[in-house]
DNA sequence: GTTGTGATCC
DNA sequence: GGATCACAAT
C-alpha cells in the first residue's frame, strides 16, 4: 500500500498531484463575517451574521474571531468559547422570534470553512430550500447539537465524526422532522411541513 | 454558506 | 413539464 497516487502516464497532472487549494467559494464565510450588512452581532469572541442563503424564517451563523478551520481541530481550552457561542446563538434567536422553536448545531462536514454554528428556526420555511441535501443536513444526525459537541469535547477532550457516514445521511429519504412522515418529493414535502406548528410550547 | 445549470428521470 | 441528479465554478 504505498501511494495512493494515480499515475497513468499523465505526467503533467503529477506537478499539482500534491497541491489541494480549498475552491474559491470555501472562503466567502470568512468575508462575509466582516460585512457590516450581514453581521446582526459582535463582541470580542465572536461574530453572528444572517446566512446568505436562509434555510427557514430565521438563519444565522455564529462564527469565533479566531479561525478554528473545523470540529476536528477543537481542543478543550475551546469549551468555553463553544459555550459562548452557543449563548450569543441562543439569544440571537430568542431575539428575533421568542415564541419560535429553534436548534443550534453544526454540520458533521460543512462546505464552507471556518467554523460555523447554525442557529435555524424549525419552520424550515425558505425558498432557500430547495434539494434533499438542504434537508437532511438540517434534519438528520448530519446536524449535531451544539450540546451534543460540546460534551463530547468535555468527556474525550477532542471530538470525532464519521465522515463517511454523514455522507450516507444525505442521500436518505425525505421525512417530515416533526411527525416523522415520509415524502416523495421536495415540493410535498414543503407543503407538508407548513401543516405542523413551530411555537414552543 | 455552495449555488447554479444543463442533463436525465418520472 | 416538474423534480432530481451530476458537475463546474473566481
Amino acid at each position: 500500500m504505498a501511494s495512493k497516487r494515480k499515475s497513468e502516464g499523465k505526467s503533467e497532472d503529477d506537478k499539482v498531484s500534491a497541491k489541494k487549494p480549498a475552491p474559491f467559494w470555501k472562503t466567502g464565510l470568512l468575508s462575509s463575517m466582516h460585512d457590516p450588512d450581514l453581521q446582526v452581532y459582535k463582541d470580542g469572541k465572536v461574530i453572528i451574521i444572517k446566512d446568505k442563503y436562509p434555510k427557514a424564517k430565521f438563519h444565522f451563523l455564529v462564527m469565533p474571531k479566531d479561525n478554528i478551520p473545523n470540529l476536528k481541530s477543537l481542543k478543550k481550552e475551546n469549551i468555553e468559547l463553544l459555550k459562548h457561542m452557543h449563548e450569543k446563538g441562543k439569544e440571537t434567536a430568542e431575539k428575533s422570534d421568542p415564541d419560535l422553536q429553534f436548534r443550534l448545531g453544526y454540520h458533521a462536514v460543512p462546505s464552507m470553512s471556518h467554523l460555523h454554528l447554525h442557529v435555524i428556526s424549525q419552520d424550515f420555511d425558505s425558498p432557500c430550500l430547495k434539494n434533499k441535501k438542504h434537508w437532511n443536513s438540517f434534519t438528520t444526525e448530519y446536524f449535531v447539537d451544539s450540546e451534543d459537541i460540546i460534551k463530547e469535547l468535555e468527556k474525550n477532550g477532542k471530538v470525532i465524526k464519521d465522515v463517511s457516514h454523514s455522507q450516507e445521511l444525505l442521500k436518505k429519504n425525505l421525512r417530515c422532522h416533526v411527525c416523522r412522515k415520509e415524502m416523495t418529493t421536495i415540493p410535498a414535502l414543503k407543503t407538508h411541513i407548513k401543516q405542523h406548528s413551530y411555537k414552543k410550547s
